[in-house]
DNA sequence: GTGTAACTTGAATGACGGTTCAGCTTTGGA
DNA sequence: TCCAAAGCTGAACCGTCATTCAAGTTACAC
């Protein structure tokens, strides 16, 4: 609901249609609409994690970096995310909220440039500053694919992406997946 | 106003206050709410054109491109976009003028990207690629810092965007002016 | 001066939508 | 079977704006 119509159009009577009961029923769950939005989007931050920690199980440092930038492209709506931000612009919980999961992904990036490192499949340079680079990089072109800009299809946004990381850490990545019509619909 | 309190926050009485005048004096000026936000928004993005337009005249392209990071870090207000963007995620006519603009800011970077190959001072390499790789970059870059992010102050935005530029296209850049205070505290 | 157009105002108007409330139905345990 | 708690509902309620309106004030042309 929040993607489609976004936090500000979304209102507890459409979360209450959606769900095929009443608005008052949805306010006997949430104890207000804040409330509700907030939660709903903690629900597809753990979602989309959960998701992820299942896909980069027992997978080489390479693949787990294709994984992640393959999920930066598709595993999530990034509509939502930038509802977040605009939110976090204004709203003190919001901005710490995002801080925070940002700070985790970046890490995660991190992370896994260490540990390809340590196995020799990354050059040496500093993992840090490498997460930086690409976890701009993807939000920048995601918000392109977002917004259904013509010169940002979703397979571009994939395909530079990738080169950018391979550039970053010298090295050649696994080809991604193709990504189905779900996806492609959503960002249409 | 927008980038103070949000597009979704911002009242008519709000934009009337500021201005030293009624709701109505502003109803008086604007059709609606809405045009009066569409028209803000337009505003904004003429004074940054102006403004750019006026920092490139007479320069080589290096510095072209130097001044063009210079002014995504610091020219503008990206809040101000970042609203627009959600915006844009919903509204037909945003979404169109949102395009129009990224358009435009790209096909600046490719035009002087292909001077400067000209002038032999940048790679050869192909513009608008690069012009993708360098919008989506500073795109991202944007969201972390106008979002506060503690990792990303304004001056590593400009330090790597500068760095992402001098690898794509294989030149060195001019330095950067020091940001104002103006500046660091619109982003504080 | 005086009339007219431009501009502004305070006071309604009216829609919209979150929230509350009093009571209904359902569920599950004893 | 009975009863409490849980879950739900329709019908208000109420605050918050955008927008309108009728009437004022100013500025300027003649």
């Amino acid at each position: 609901m929040i993607a489609e119509r976004g936090i500000a159009a979304t209102r507890i009577a459409d979360v209450a249609e959606r769900a095929g009961t009443s608005p008052p029923a949805v306010l006997y769950w949430f104890d207000s609409k804040d409330e509700l939005l907030t939660e709903a989007l903690a629900h597809e931050e753990g979602r989309f994690r959960a998701q992820l920690v299942e896909r980069l199980d027992g997978t080489s440092a390479s693949e787990r970096v294709a994984i992640l930038i393959d999920a930066s492209c598709g595993g999530s709506d990034w509509r939502l995310w930038m509802e977040l931000w605009t939110r976090a612009l204004h709203d003190r919980e919001a901005g710490r909220t995002r801080r925070e999961l940002d700070r985790l992904w970046r890490r995660e990036i991190a992370t896994t440039v260490e540990a390809g490192q340590r196995a020799g499949e990354f050059a040496q340079a500093d993992a840090g500053e490498v997460a930086a680079h690409l976890a701009s990089f993807l939000d920048g072109l995601a918000v392109q694919v977002a917004l259904g800009d013509p010169e940002m299809p979703i397979e571009r946004m994939s395909e530079l992406a990738r080169q950018m990381a391979e550039r970053l850490l010298d090295c050649s990545l696994p080809a991604p997946e193709g990504y189905g019509d779900e996806v492609l619909e959503a960002v249409a």
